[in-house]
DNA sequence: GGATGTGAAGTGGTCTGACCACTTCCACGG
DNA sequence: CCGTGGAAGTGGTCAGACCACTTCACATCC
């Protein structure tokens, strides 16, 4: 039976209990766990409790479960709390202003490291996205989606996860709360040439420079 | 019924009806849930369901549960996500140089916007700090405390509640990953200095030089 | 009146057994 | 040889039971 001394509840005991299992029979990402039943029956413990547990380690995103298939581990950088913290931070945030302002400081931090860890993989990426936006543009569509897009990848090339990922709710909830200034006459257009501009700085590795235009790039997109 | 059209789990649609049953109650950090078996009868669902649910909130630390006393909403502020954030991605070589870079681009956005809205409040309570640091170096005492309250006060500064809040964990999380250089035979007056050296780059809005010194103290920090 | 004790009701903690839905896999029949 | 159907295994969910603990009103005592 699980350490019941400790006031710990059993679903807190089995956590560990799952973390040891893990680590002694080495199971690696994408390898299968024991079913909940044989769980059950190794900790002496019931199978509601063994759930508990293991629905904790899903939300985390730790564990992936199959209906029917059985419950897997996952990688590390699958797993979600970045995202929730990010929601629950975000969640009953009111002052527009200082999100703004977050996202303006992501990007920059992103344009600068981008600067200096972008590859030509990054690079053509870029331009795969700055063509999708003209394309767009030529067929009288918004490119939104583009828009995003190319902010992502510049977030990604700065080759830093957690700065990624911390970006990304950011904009997104950002998103829900200003408007789309490419709906603005000739903004669209005028957005592309300031992402190549800015795509060009970072491919020169002029931090000041890419900086200033991601910068202004932003003051110009506020509707 | 909850909607089970979705092929998301019920225990992962009972998350969202909490959220909208804390919602809809203007429920406050503080106040208590609806009992599990309410919630299971208003709900529809299993009362097993319901906990799954529950206990993943609670591994948050977004509510917290008193053996027969009931459910209560926590404030976000208690998330245990860093601790979690800890125990499961430690040994992650990537995700810690990530985050030590993160820490440093949120220290030095901070710096930033510090010297355009610090207050002589915020310039009132570094002193203070300062010399409750100097206090404790005479007594012999590392100031692990103050040096940590250093930097909060700068966040605060930067007076974006959004940024703090996101630097909080993120320092928070750094602590653990790294040795104190605190411990380091002369390195806690050095510190001192240099945290002087920023407020006062900061109190001339020097961005540069608040910049540059923030940027050289985090430096000479690593152990 | 106020402090104290006590018991019922309410609540979370856990286990069991049942049934359903889905996946996996192998033996059987073509 | 291939597929195919079905049994076995697994996760998903529910209902009910019992225990441990907290709460609170009510009775009791000083």
């Amino acid at each position: 039976m699980l350490e019941t001394t400790r006031k710990r509840k059993v679903y807190q005991a089995i956590l560990m209990e799952i973390n040891r299992i893990m680590k002694e029979d080495n199971l690696r990402p994408g390898d299968r766990l024991p079913s909940e039943r044989e769980l059950s029956e190794r900790l002496q413990v019931g199978r509601s409790s063994v759930r508990e547990a293991l629905r904790a380690l899903e939300l985390l995103g730790l564990i992936t479960t199959r209906h029917g298939g059985g419950t897997y581990v996952q990688h590390y950088r699958h797993n979600k709390l970045i995202d929730i913290l990010g929601y629950y931070i975000l969640r009953d945030y009111k002052t527009k202003r200082d999100l703004i302002e977050m996202r303006k400081l992501l990007e920059l931090d992103a344009v600068r490291l981008a600067c200096k860890r972008a590859t030509d993989k990054h690079f053509e990426e870029m331009e795969r996205i700055l063509e999708a936006s003209e394309e767009k543009i030529r067929q009288g569509i918004v490119p939104t989606e583009e828009d995003y897009k190319f902010h992502r990848i510049i977030a990604r090339s700065s080759r830093n996860s957690l700065l990624h990922r911390i970006w990304a709710p950011i904009v997104e909830y950002s998103k829900t709360i200003r408007e789309d200034s490419l709906s603005r006459e000739g903004r669209p257009e005028q957005a592309v040439k300031e992402h190549r501009g800015i795509m060009e700085a970072i491919k020169r590795g002029d931090v000041a420079e890419s900086e200033k235009r991601m910068a202004q790039h932003l003051e110009n997109s506020k509707l």
